[in-house]
DNA sequence: TACTTGACCGTAT
DNA sequence: CATACGGCCAAGT
């Protein structure tokens, strides 16, 4: 029998878990988030579940981009100025097309920078 | 079934 | 800084 339960929705629900923890003003990469959802080495998992992820399901999905800071849409496509607009709107500085490194998610030790003492 | 694509990543040159 | 390469793997053709 089929509950329509397969490795590929899990994996899915727990990406999208992943990115709906992510503070308002902070970004982390497609990577981390792979990694902080029990996925080491799925980043593109990562990137397909948010380009196929419902705008009714409100993801956070500007907050993610690639592990140098930069936004993983092509430079002037409708996508990079989304994304970039929404990261401004929030208060991180966007600049060039990518993130500031002081703003991403390492600086501070991964965990505590990005989801909290909690 | 085989091959290609892609909102990626880390290492090496 | 830019290229190259291998790894990753679901979905489309």
């Amino acid at each position: 029998m089929d509950d329509g339960v397969t490795p590929t929705t899990d994996a899915r629900s727990r990406i999208v878990a992943t990115v709906r923890a992510l503070p308002r003003g902070q970004v982390a990469s497609y990577g981390q988030v792979a990694a902080r959802a029990g996925l080491p080495g799925r980043a593109r998992l990562v990137a397909r579940v948010l380009a196929e992820a419902p705008a009714s399901l409100r993801l956070p999905w500007h907050r993610v981009l690639r592990s140098d800071g930069r936004i993983a849409f092509p430079p002037g496509s409708r996508g990079h100025a989304e994304q970039s607009r929404r990261l401004r709107a929030e208060g991180v500085k966007v600049a060039d097309g990518r993130v500031a490194a002081a703003d991403f998610a390492g600086a501070q030790g991964l965990d505590a920078a990005l989801w909290g003492p909690g």
